[in-house]
RNA sequence: GUGACCGUAGUUCAGUUGGUAGAGCACAGGAUUGUGAUUCCUGUUGUCGUGGGUUCGAGCCCCAUCGGUCACCCCA
């Protein structure tokens, strides 16, 4: 054991048994996006350090602390990619997709962070983003909140799931606040935990969100954010809050619901829930119309979520389910050299028929009693036999492997309408 | 980066005050010469994570190291 090559700490495999699941989260994912007009993007895994340090934020610990970083054969510093929106963005301005009025994009993919892995937490992990540029009003942010709830109904996780939001206000605004908050933590400086110290470097509005209970008097104490918020920052949310009860969407306004990431602006918002232990977000985001112009763009609107797949398939009440869809439809036995001859040549034709057919063929020979326990362990729901009696006859066996019920006995010509009869059902 | 708990068969786990390694599942074969899933029988499976120490003797005790899980920090 100890000489195998093992998989890097916290990058997991992802095993025949999970894949079924991934796959209908992705399904789903996809479907509810194209529901929206939203368009998929694929991106590099490795971008420029300078970008995730511009975009991020140089004192977040993504950027000091947590970053797969190394350098290129010619010398620039490169890195796998923490998250997806600073790619994103840099892709769609290095082909001028911001020219347009507006862009609603999604995308998929592993993600990289060096952090010590626990539940729901890995150094690669899958995200699915959705990003949305050029729109001012709170009407798009409204959208993203929708247009995520549909999906946790769509996978059927929606009572677990608990919408909290918040406005950071513009990043002057934001950066006002932050003045009177450290201003304030300074005078209480004594109260402070020692992590709660050293965020008033790092990220003074973090303090807020401690979960330190002997700290809550002093947090009760701090200036609030929405008192440093203008005018247009203010009905910005004020819109946003109506279109949800309009939409019956429900929701708790957290102030001190901060990002860790420093290009946030006004909206921001999670999916929490209590059910994954420590790592309760499952889903978050918000609007940062700064970040076009900090990356060398024209100054625009952005807004954009993501979500942890890890955490999403660890919500799912019944993941089985999911593995219904791709079991094979028939399992081919075969026994003797003339049947394994005829059932290639068979297989290859139901193929050809029936295209949505999932057909395995038993390969490598064996008695029947062996390959029948291939059949039933393969999840078919029918075996087709094929073994002397049938090659002399012409014909072939159907077994029904769910169910209790007589074999029958087909002609090659009767099997197709047969199975298709059987994978409409 | 910090802390707690844990590493025994492919897998889930048992293993007594330290006495020389076991079970279920899985896998293979048979009971059934053409039939799975159920039942019964038989069989295979190990550098006890790794390295060192204590001891007549270590899966068990001690140290180190690697790995896992969970939590802190932080985040999806």
């Amino acid at each position: 054991m100890s000489d195998k090559i093992q998989a890097i700490r916290g990058m997991h495999d992802i095993l025949p048994d999970q894949t079924p699941r991934w796959q209908g989260v992705e399904r789903a994912f996809r479907e509810v996006l194209a529901s929206y007009g939203y368009q998929e993007i694929r991106l590099p895994i490795v971008e420029k350090t300078e970008l995730f340090k511009r975009s991020i934020g140089e004192v977040t610990d993504i950027v000091e602390k947590e970053m797969y970083t190394f350098d290129d054969r010619n010398g620039d510093s490169l890195t796998l990619r923490p998250e997806g929106t600073a790619g994103c963005l840099r892709a769609c301005l290095e082909h001028g997709l911001l020219h347009q009025p507006s862009l609603r994009l999604w995308y998929m993919g592993p993600m990289f962070r060096h952090e010590r892995p626990q539940k729901g937490r890995y150094r690669q992990f899958q995200q699915m983003g959705v990003e949305a540029y050029g729109m001012a009003g709170a009407d798009i942010d409204a959208e993203l909140i929708l247009l995520s709830k549909r999906l946790w109904k769509t996978l059927s996780i929606d009572h677990k799931l608990e919408l909290q939001i918040n406005s950071l206000g513009t990043v002057e605004e934001r950066l006002v606040y932050r003045e009177k908050l450290v201003e304030y933590f300074r005078v209480h400086f004594d109260a402070l935990d020692e992590d709660s110290k050293r965020r008033l470097e790092t990220n003074p509005l973090r303090i807020l969100d401690t979960k330190n209970q002997q700290m809550s008097d002093v947090v009760k104490g701090a200036p609030a954010l929405n008192e440093c918020l203008g005018e247009a920052s203010l009905s910005h949310f004020q819109q946003l809050t109506r279109t949800l009860d309009e939409a019956g969407v429900s929701y708790t306004i957290n102030p001190r619901l901060v990002r860790g990431l420093d290009y946030y602006s006004r909206t921001v918002f999670e999916w929490v829930t209590t059910e994954l232990g420590a790592q309760g977000t499952v889903c978050a985001g918000g609007r940062y119309d700064g970040l076009i112009a900090q990356l060398g763009g024209k100054a625009s609107h952005a807004i954009g979520f993501a979500l942890g797949v890890e955490r999403l398939i660890d919500l799912l009440d019944d993941p089985a389910r999911f593995d219904e869809a791709i079991s094979p439809h028939a399992y081919l036995i075969r026994v003797g050299s003339e049947a394994e001859r005829i059932g290639g040549l068979l297989a290859e034709q139901l193929r050809d028929a029936l295209p949505q057919l999932r057909l395995i063929v038993h390969c490598d020979g064996g008695s029947f009693k062996s390959q029948f326990k291939r059949a039933d362990k393969s999840g078919a729901a029918y075996a087709l036999i094929l073994g002397d009696n049938e090659v002399q006859n012409l014909n072939i066996g159907v077994k029904n492997l769910r169910k209790e019920s007589e074999q029958i006995t087909l002609e090659h010509y009767q099997l197709i309408p047969y199975l298709q009869s059987l994978i409409q059902i």
